[in-house]
DNA sequence: GTCTATACGTAGATAGAC
DNA sequence: GTCTATCTACGTATAGAC
């Protein structure tokens, strides 16, 4: 039997910690932080729960791990909807049609940051990247709508305010769907966009 | 030393009672249910953690008190609105502005709702209550949407829709509240009401 | 790289003193 | 009614075998 190449050892070891992850999304979304046991996620991605420290030093570092990419790829998404071709409103729409339906078919990431953002019980290194990236999703939403407003497509509020009332009624749907388990008719895009409407 | 009278003891059981449970919301709203031990609840309300078993047979029983008030509260805020004088839009906009408000200066029940929602981590009987009792505000304000589109003054759409995409914007405001910490201004009742407005 | 067994700390819950 | 001391269970994190 011939020994594993250091190529083949950083593959499993990219997988293993990829397949962690992934198991501890889904707990953490379901059960949270502090209710998700070491033992539910190394149960979820089918391995001991020894083994799991053997990728992480720690729960909360996993935890850290996902809230870190759950912010990283909202920022990306509202990069994204700048580069959109058309306009400013169309770019919205754009912005408001991937949250919305990312959302809905993966509500993991959306129920994590509600975590990171509203809970204290939650380990410094990610009271530290909700300070720091957390702003970043304004910086880039914001000008959006001041663009759209320029173009008169967008109503002429305060930007900010509308900024936080666009970002509020998408987290508030991700969170209405998990209650509801498809329960009720989910508003649809269009009438998120009546917010901002000129 | 005269002992107490009955009437003096079943005051001293309300009064520790009521005490320990408004120290637990604030320490389950911030923290979470598991997060939250009961030793905090206990330190908050100023008493020993052995007395807080004197009046509540479990923790899980402090928190599914507390998420029945929530519910009842919210039940009992929307069925106030349909007593209010006034058009339906008058109603809903005094509707909006109670719970707006209401989740400004005391976002705990807010935050409370949010994990009986969505968390798998907890008690059966919050469960039971939120399958019970969640449905309930949408048979109080599903009417009041529809009575507002026959006096044409909500925008015809699916009222089941423009009610989850309101309640969902108001939850969603008091979560970005206590994110923000004040840091950005908060969208007012009028902008939440746009998204009903025929 | 992966697993099982174990040590250690902590927190829920109870018992008994005052 | 209230507190302190204690029991007990469980979960994190580690050590060592394979």
């Amino acid at each position: 039997m011939a020994p594993r190449s250091n190529e083949q050892n950083d593959l499993i070891r990219t997988e293993r910690r990829e397949q962690i992850l992934q198991a501890a999304l889904g707990v953490f979304a379901r059960k949270g932080l502090m209710a998700a046991k070491i033992g539910d996620i190394a149960a979820a991605a089918g391995l001991s729960h020894g083994l799991v420290y053997h990728y992480f030093a720690s729960k909360d570092e996993v935890f850290t791990a996902l809230v870190d990419r759950a912010l990283e790829g909202t920022i990306a998404v509202v990069q994204a909807a700048l580069q959109q071709p058309g306009t400013p409103w169309e770019q919205l729409r754009w912005l408001t049609a991937a949250m919305v339906e990312g959302g809905r078919q993966r509500p993991e990431h959306g129920l994590i940051m509600v975590q990171a953002f509203t809970s204290e019980a939650v380990p410094p290194a990610v009271k530290q990247l909700v300070a720091e990236k957390g702003p970043q999703i304004y910086r880039y939403l914001v000008p959006l709508i001041q663009a759209g407003q320029a173009a008169g497509q967008v109503v002429a509020e305060d930007p900010i305010k509308l900024a936080v009332a666009h970002s509020s009624l998408v987290q508030g749907l991700i969170l209405g769907q998990t209650q509801g388990q498809g329960t009720y008719p989910a508003p649809d895009v269009d009438m998120v966009l009546r917010l901002l409407k000129a």
